[in-house]
DNA sequence: ATTGCAATAGGGGAAAACCCTTAGTAATGT
DNA sequence: ACATTACTAAGGGTTTTCCCCTATTGCAAT
């Protein structure tokens, strides 16, 4: 029997997926959080080998909490459960730990071999997500070179939050000047070419939630 | 028995919501589909009360998807089941026929009581959507004036796939200055204040897809 | 018929974004 | 100790966005 908890915040999909999964015999659905903070802090006492975790959650998101998750628990096994496919975004929940990856739109068939192959010790990736690791690593454009800094990171969230340089700069105590530097840096490491790309790969890459 | 169909791309929420409504004594799901044309081209043979419709999906979307079946079966009943909430949006919806409006971070009571409602000829909004609708009513700030007209529309498009005034004239083969029109009367009717705000703002309205 | 609006397009200008260079400091790792 | 990197900041420049203004054409509604 392979223990299961489940995070997420859309409650209709988070009920949806107890019942789809509760259909499977070897898994045994222990209980599921609409946040990241309610798993956490009923971490220590509950007895599960995976936990499918959403990445874009309202307060911690999937990759903060899997990691405040591995601190714990360094053994308890990880599945991010997500919407998207993008770069930075999986390798930063493959480095906070995550075994495996499946897509929403996958079917429960995916899911159920996702969890067995991850219980078993292994990893699952959705398909897709293999395709862009194996384009990200032909084209070389992935790792250390393109991560955005945390502070790049803070200025990108403002960005898509409509604010410009000028307010950044003011509501970051630096000088437009320096946060024109961080801009340049995000749009050269994220190789979007404006504001408009960047807003979208950051949602995509799960900077900023909409 | 209320006979209900589904219509969502996302395989495992579309899995998952027929397990949570096949709980409801008087909910019988019929048939699920994974697009607005399969859903369509079933349609004729398909005995149902109501359909839960996703708005955003790949190929037809669920406006144009709801469109197209009250003009086949002008009595069938259409709950929208979507992420987020955002004016036009949900405006296009209505007028496209749904007599119904649900989060997907609504839970299955909340579903249930909506399914109820519409069978019984009423309507179903989720409180944020009533509340969306309340705002706008007193501020005014919605219907016809802050319609975008198809060529704003187009543009805006352009606009958040990352295009510049330039590539956008270029495209569309029209000058410079006319895309300026565009850019800043989709700006103006919007409320948005720069390029960033309007991306969040477009993705949000279901004028472009990320 | 006239009013209204979408769509077209121009002039002109201020502000913001974008791109290049250089450079110092502080922290981190080998 | 030395190299690397993040963060800071400036000078100086081009391009793009954004905001006024005016103006014509053509379609549609009352």
């Amino acid at each position: 029997m392979i223990n299961v908890a489940i995070v997420d915040d859309h409650e209709l999909f988070r009920e949806g997926l107890v019942l789809v999964l509760d259909q499977i015999d070897e898994i045994n659905i222990v209980k599921d959080y609409c946040s990241g903070n309610e798993f956490l802090s009923d971490l220590d006492n509950l007895n599960i080998d995976i936990v499918l975790m959403d990445i874009k959650m309202e307060g911690l998101n999937g990759i903060e909490t899997t990691q405040k998750a591995k601190a714990i628990k360094p053994d308890l096994k990880v599945i991010a459960v997500t919407m998207f496919v993008e770069d930075s975004y999986y390798m930063q929940m493959i480095q906070a730990g995550a075994h495996g990856f499946v897509l929403k739109k996958a079917g429960k068939y995916e899911l159920g071999q996702a969890i067995m192959e991850v219980y078993k010790g292994g990893n699952y990736f959705s398909q897709e997500i293999l395709q862009k690791m194996a384009l990200s690593a032909i084209g070389g454009t992935n790792s250390k070179e393109n991560q955005l800094s945390n502070r790049e990171i803070e200025v990108l969230q403002l960005i898509c939050k409509g604010l410009s340089t000028k307010e950044i700069a003011e509501s970051l105590f630096l000088s437009q000047k320096t946060v024109e530097v961080h801009r340049s840096n995000i749009l050269r490491k994220s190789e979007q070419k404006n504001i408009a790309q960047l807003v979208i790969w950051a949602v995509k890459n799960n900077y900023t939630s909409i």
